[in-house]
DNA sequence: TCACTTGATTTAAGTTCAAAAATCAAATAT
DNA sequence: ATATTTGATTTTTGAACTTAAATCAAGTGA
């Protein structure tokens, strides 16, 4: 009568899982659930860095030959509640490598210093700028157009540094 | 002797947990649940998208006056399962704002059109470079400096394109 | 003897459950 | 009268439990 019986192998495959692997039961809140599965189905969107440099006799990047894994989020955000995306309009910083409807990674939790590209409100408008130090402190904002004057940052005007650039992300 | 007692409002209050929403169990394996914490903590990176061009009288990104939410892997990365990143060396592209440790998004899934600007295989070594379709329908790599010849791509050398550069990450 | 069916076993996956946390109100102490 | 303690209530939260899935081996029939 005895069919199967206690034997080493049997029963369903360890790892035979959707994720091969063991898992566990974790509380997510609802509206993440959709959010939390597609980042799972992409593995957490760790996907492989390799460097021009390193000799590529493989063409394919499915192979050992990869110098690490890299997710966006986590390489280019540093400080996620401090940071917030703009999106250029116009051409005034094509100098710096910063081009119409480039995204710009700003993160607000760097110190302002001098020669850091800045996101500041002038005039109620987002504006892109190299900042200058002054050789009295004063904080300027510097025009592309050298023929417009410096826009000194003081308590009289209205102008906020809302944060740091830190990246570009450019469409090719 | 009886405290307290079946009221409105009694008990722990609704919305009060950690993430002030209903929870629901999803089984997670192990290998990822601390990345998924970390991905739940930052709200799954979706991050305030501004424009340049809108007022922006309010100097913080608290606000409502938000374009829209972004997050930079659903925006940048298309085909996940398809996409790798190559970290430049050198600067025989900066003609087309590639720089020197910039990282670029590939997406092997696209197809290898004229004028793209594609990553290929070249003497075992990776290299950033435009296509060209010549007129007789051959692939033409183009060289940085105009006096070396264009590289064709047929069956007797050992060039392969891995994929179309989609975005140029750059570190300001 | 060989192919197919059936029962046992083990892991996977999702739901339910029970302990903990947080709040309100009555009771008690100051 | 005011402050503190204690019990009741409700939701959260992590773990236990149950059902389903997959595999092996013995039994069954051709």
């Amino acid at each position: 009568m005895g069919h199967g019986g206690a034997r080493k192998g049997a029963g369903r495959p360890k790892g035979g899982g959707q994720y091969g692997e063991p898992t566990q039961p974790v509380r997510l809140p609802h509206s993440m659930i959709p959010s939390v599965l597609d980042y799972l189905a992409n593995k957490g969107y760790q996907l492989p860095l390799f460097s021009s440099k390193v000799p590529a006799g493989f063409p394919s990047p499915a192979d050992d030959h990869i110098e690490q894994h890299l997710d966006l989020n986590q390489h280019l955000i540093k400080h996620p509640a401090a940071t917030f995306f703009v999106r250029v309009t116009g051409h005034s910083m094509v100098d710096a490598g910063i081009h119409e409807n480039d995204i710009l990674i700003i993160d607000r939790s760097l110190p302002a210093l001098h020669g850091k590209i800045v996101v500041a409100a002038v005039d109620g408008q987002l504006t892109v700028k190299r900042l200058h130090q002054s050789a009295q402190g004063k904080l300027l904002l510097m025009p592309a157009n050298p023929t417009f004057q410096p826009i000194e940052i003081n308590d009289e005007n209205d102008i906020h540094i809302w944060g740091v650039v830190t990246n570009v992300i450019h469409a090719v």
